[in-house]
RNA sequence: GGAGAGGUGGCAGAGCGGUUGAAUGCACCGGUCUUGAAAACCGGCAGACUCUCACGAGUCUCGUGGGUUCAAAUCCCACCCUCUCCGCCA
């Protein structure tokens, strides 16, 4: 959500801002609509200060033993005309809730122009990509080759989309859970978390799901106003909702290990082999809580602790800043890493790191006390993978490729996998 | 699943339907005192919104949403959440 009064005293600042990302702002209705609301709210007001008024005048006169009935009929029809008044300016209210829950948030300038994704900027690359003397194999042909991903059963099981892992690599997945989670929590300063995979409503709109992305999002058919997390962003950032925190208490820093559940709605024909994207993937996510003056840095180290674990692992990646077309909906600022997959040929996406500003925390009502105003003001969110689970999987299978078809274990993670030195098929 | 208790400000905790947006304490901020600190004393201290250049004024919020009433933290209904006991269970 954008600062209401930004909105309202500079809203072509906000449009020009928008209109990068190709959102149009409808200055002149947004204006319209909010002189509405004012014109509604005033006269509600002046009616309920009337109402008001006259209920304590006619406590006092009770309390005095004076005849109330006079009273009562001055004030007979007030009650109709203050619910006629509250219903307009209800229906404009909500009217205006909807339009600022549906703008995106407004960018950084640092943001590179670009309608789409080929206008993305590589800020930094690091690794070589190796060198196969052989077409290398993608991670279905090689994991399959070992027996050991099973997307037949998957199917049977749930259908498109989901994974079966057997033995080594079942357990390659969770070393590579461990590996992160211990990094970031003994050497980044994160704080490990345990969260809910099923989150209410008010969560998904604080950070942002929702209302605008709900055919994203599984849903639970219960009674109960259940969703599936699409990431741990989510639990973990609503940690601070409805919360006022110390300065002295910033930055909080969390990470947290959960299955992320995605429908993804409107991505049928894409990546539909393999792993890439599924409708259940596990990911570590690493997530900030900072004053608003420390976040572009903590942007830049959030992002550097998330390229530490590639680093680590020894795998190819660069570094791209995404384009005004292609950020996320409430991000000011996103980095995306893409790590090299040979079986592909391509770098891709495995970890997504932004800034939120305050965007998330208005939403959500997130604030720490600022000394210097001693208000509580809206504090800065960031999230960002780290990095995700199912994709790191397929990069160490892809880029650790024997000719043999085996799969050699990355150093750092051969005491997650009780010392064993490379996959191969049993 | 059964029975009961309860949700009030940053925290704890009062609150006969009518000067209660809310006593009191703690925490916090400012001041007096002190070489400095502590203690003591004095003062301030919820949030959001609207009008006003400003001083200031008004509205809303006591879990959430409805209802009763001239008037609701207080009465009624529904829902959500927390706690205790019993049962069941990984």
């Amino acid at each position: 959500m954008l600062d209401s009064k930004l909105l309202r005293t500079e809203p072509e600042v906000v449009a020009a801002n928008l209109a990068r990302r190709g959102f149009k702002l409808d200055v002149a209705h947004l204006q319209a609509l909010e002189e509405q609301r004012k014109k509604w709210q005033i006269k509600v007001d002046e009616l309920r200060n009337e109402r008001n008024v006259n209920a304590k005048s006619v406590g006092k006169a009770k309390a005095q033993g004076i005849d109330i009935a006079p009273l009562l009929k001055q004030v007979e029809d007030l009650g109709q005309q203050l619910a006629a008044a509250e219903a307009e300016f209800n229906a404009v209210q909500a009217q205006m809730d909807q339009l600022a829950m549906g703008l995106p948030n407004m960018l950084q300038d640092s943001v590179p122009e670009g309608a789409d994704e080929t206008h993305n900027v590589e800020v930094r690359r690091w690794g070589t990509p190796r060198e196969f003397p052989y077409a290398p194999l993608d991670h279905v042909a090689l994991g399959e080759g070992l027996m050991m991903l099973d997307f037949t059963n998957a199917a049977k099981i749930s259908g498109a989309r989901f994974v079966v892992l057997h033995k080594h690599l079942a357990r390659l997945q969770r070393a590579l859970t461990q590996f992160m989670l211990d990094l970031h929590t003994s050497e980044h300063g994160y704080q490990e978390l345990y969260v809910p995979y099923l989150v209410n409503a008010a969560s998904l709109t604080g950070t942002g799901q929702l209302p605008k992305f709900s055919e994203d999002l599984f849903s639970l058919k219960g009674e109960q106003d259940f969703f599936l997390i699409p990431t741990a962003e989510v639990p973990v950032t609503n940690m601070a909702r409805d919360e006022i925190i110390e300065a002295t208490a910033l930055p909080l820093r969390y990470v947290a290990h959960t299955p992320c559940f995605r429908s993804e709605a409107g991505s049928a024909g894409r990546d539909t082999r393999g792993m890439i994207r599924q409708h259940q993937f596990e990911k570590v996510e690493i997530v900030q809580l900072v004053r608003p003056q420390d976040s572009a840095a903590a942007h830049e180290e959030l992002t550097a602790h998330a390229e530490a674990i590639l680093q680590k692992l020894e795998l190819p990646y660069r570094v791209m800043a995404l384009c005004a077309g292609d950020i996320g909906f409430g991000s000011s600022k996103t980095y995306d890493l893409e790590v090299w997959l040979p079986g592909q040929q391509k770098y891709r996406e495995i970890s997504s790191c932004s800034n939120f500003e305050t965007f998330q925390a208005r939403r959500m009502q997130a604030r720490w006390r600022n000394p210097e105003t001693g208000k509580p003001e809206p504090l800065h969110t960031l999230n960002g993978s780290g990095v995700a689970v199912g994709r790191a999987l397929v990069a160490v299978l892809e880029n650790y490729q024997q000719p043999d078809g085996s799969i050699e274990i990355p150093a750092v993670l051969k005491p997650y996998m009780g010392g064993l030195e490379r996959i191969q098929k049993a």
